[in-house]
DNA sequence: GGGCACATGTAAGCTGTTACATGATTAA
DNA sequence: TTAATCATGTAACAGCTTACATGTGCCC
């Protein structure tokens, strides 16, 4: 069937970045592409098993006693090109929040006002978050050709937090009237 | 562990707006919910075997040979009020243009560029797709209660588009400049 | 010496998709 | 009659999470 393994892309991409342990990569995929990308350790250490026997990555013994240092090959390059030119897989969406809302009638609008203000709060901490990503990127010089690209990320993630606070202020009125009429 | 059954919040939620079979169900949960939630025949039919047996749902004989027309018992909506008051379960999020984004250096200014169009024009589609459902729920009186909350979810929906087509013109100035460099 | 962060890995099991198999009814 | 749509279901398999098992090195 292969589907596009999209762990590969996040594992080999971040190693194209820098070398790292499996350790420091679910470290960086959680707190770099956090907002966007999330991998296990049950996908990242049979992952990098995988690739190492591909001939992908090579593994370089750490400063610690069992620790590795994975770095891409020349094949692992060319394998994360390809795989990033590749057509990506439809995003199948589960919105839990959505999903609740719609059947908000049963719950009644003022625990959907609570749904919402949750919401609400993840995405102000998003924004504080982007802030801080933004401000971290400016100190660091070694990324410079990557960082548009990145940036174009943070930036997404911010027009998405600002669309929901914006969603959240609307429904806010909405919930309101139906709540007065209970 | 007991996850929350996410299919049965949907199966169940979908069967208390009006009894169906299971093909009706797919292609409501498809064309109604489709911008925030997705099942397939694989999900749905053992969903409500397993449903009936626990007895939240009863089968009629449809008008079809083979068909069957499901409805919500009491404990059944019972059992839907208990999910929908359940805590979401944590989105892990997963957006395979943003991990093609991050890496596009690799790609270049112009194949990213590509992508982001391609995510316009969906978000454009969407939008229209977002009217004509606001055009069809204003000639459908009968389920007025449920109305609002549907309504909550479209907003949502027009209001991620929108952030689209608004990032996605930050990120056209940007990566112009970018190609220019080449 | 104890706790914490670093580090590697596996196994069981659940979730969800895809492909397949089968058949009824309706409209052209 | 034949194609499309309606309709039900299963089996194989891929993807992913969680919990567990194990150990190192550093700092207090």
């Amino acid at each position: 069937m292969a589907r596009p393994q999209q762990t590969d892309v996040a594992v080999l991409g971040a190693l194209s970045i820098e070398p790292m342990s499996g350790y420091a990569l679910r470290e960086a995929v959680t707190s770099v592409l956090g907002h966007f990308w999330h991998e296990s350790y049950g996908q990242i250490y049979p992952a990098l098993k995988r690739l190492e026997a591909d001939g992908l990555i090579e593994r370089q013994t750490g400063t610690r006693g069992n620790s590795s240092v994975f770095s891409l090959t020349t094949a692992g390059a060319d394998r994360l090109d390809q795989l990033l030119a590749e057509p990506m897989t439809v995003d199948r969406p589960r919105n839990p929040l959505m999903l609740r809302l719609f059947f908000g009638r049963r719950l009644g609008p003022d625990v959907c006002q609570e749904l919402i203000n949750e919401a609400r709060q993840q995405a102000t901490a998003q924004l504080a978050m982007f802030e801080a990503i933004r401000a971290e990127m400016a100190t660091e010089p070694q990324y410079a050709a990557d960082r548009p690209y990145w940036l174009l990320t943070v930036s997404a993630g911010e027009h998405t937090a600002r669309a929901t606070l914006a969603w959240a202020d609307n429904c806010e009125a909405t919930l309101a009237t139906l709540s007065r009429l209970h």
